[in-house]
DNA sequence: TATTGACCTTAGAGTTACTCAAAGGTTTAC
DNA sequence: GTAAACCTTTGAGTAACTCTAAGGTCAATA
């Protein structure tokens, strides 16, 4: 009757590990009761906090932002504040990271062009490897 | 005599955490004998080779890919093929992490800019947050 | 009825590249 | 002699899973 689903039922349902669901669990993030063999059950309301967690992690909230926001939904306080104020930092520190994974790409495809022209180097004292020592700006 | 750099000199002179360079010793990826009271030394070829990981580094090889280049040349072959090969996956891997933190980037402007219109939603038993909720691309 | 096969549970470890802390030894300067 | 600034090794913490192990449950089949 108060069944509900299992862990592998709503896994796939939502399109997503059930270790992550096990994981979410684990952590408190999400709960569900047992039935009586010790088998989580969702129901319809810890469903709606999957989807919410699966959401608010689309929008780049961590799992530790996304308790506190739980939290505060469950204190009786909206979440709103917060969330503004977390994605603001969560968007800054993505662009942060957006521009220095751009950079990095650049030095990537900066030096396998380079590498193009440039023969494999034979073993010698001299070097380790020159096509990644030519690439010297970081020093 | 052949005293050579302690951890911290070298830490100094490459301009990186003294904590760093004790990694890379615990690793394996870097040695550098000892002084009569247990003290790392560094001499010139160790040096070269904590060079060689910097810019390696920085070219987005991982510890494991430098293992491996520095086992290359340390059994007298040549790291060069290797490195090529490797450079070309962690170059696919990082633009596949590149577009899905330009996407996440996006989403994320799209929110905020979208909630700027939102109120703070009052707490109460239909949903957890609106502004999260309501950016349903993920499902 | 016995036994698969597919599920469930919890707890622990592995992933990457550090970074910090703890507990204890060394060296140098005052 | 002692305090500051080093050094050592080892263990744990970071984020968010993912996998494994050891053991229990349940439905269908031989």
């Amino acid at each position: 009757m108060i069944s509900g689903l299992t862990v592998q039922a709503v896994a796939r349902e939502f399109q997503i590990n059930a270790n992550t669901i096990r994981h979410y669990l684990r952590i408190g993030l999400l709960t569900a009761a047992k039935d009586s063999s010790g088998y989580h059950r969702f129901q319809a309301p810890d469903l709606k906090v999957l989807r919410f967690i699966l959401s608010a992690r689309e929008l780049g909230f961590t799992l530790e932002d996304i308790q506190q926001l739980l939290n505060d939904a469950a204190e009786g306080e909206s979440p709103c504040p917060h969330a503004r104020q977390i994605i603001e930092s969560r968007l800054q520190e993505a662009k942060v990271k957006l521009a220095s994974l751009q950079a990095l790409v650049s030095r990537m495809e900066t030096a396998t062009q380079a590498w193009q022209a440039m023969p494999n180097c034979e073993p010698c004292g001299e070097h380790i490897c020159h096509l990644i020592e030519g690439v010297n700006h970081g020093h």
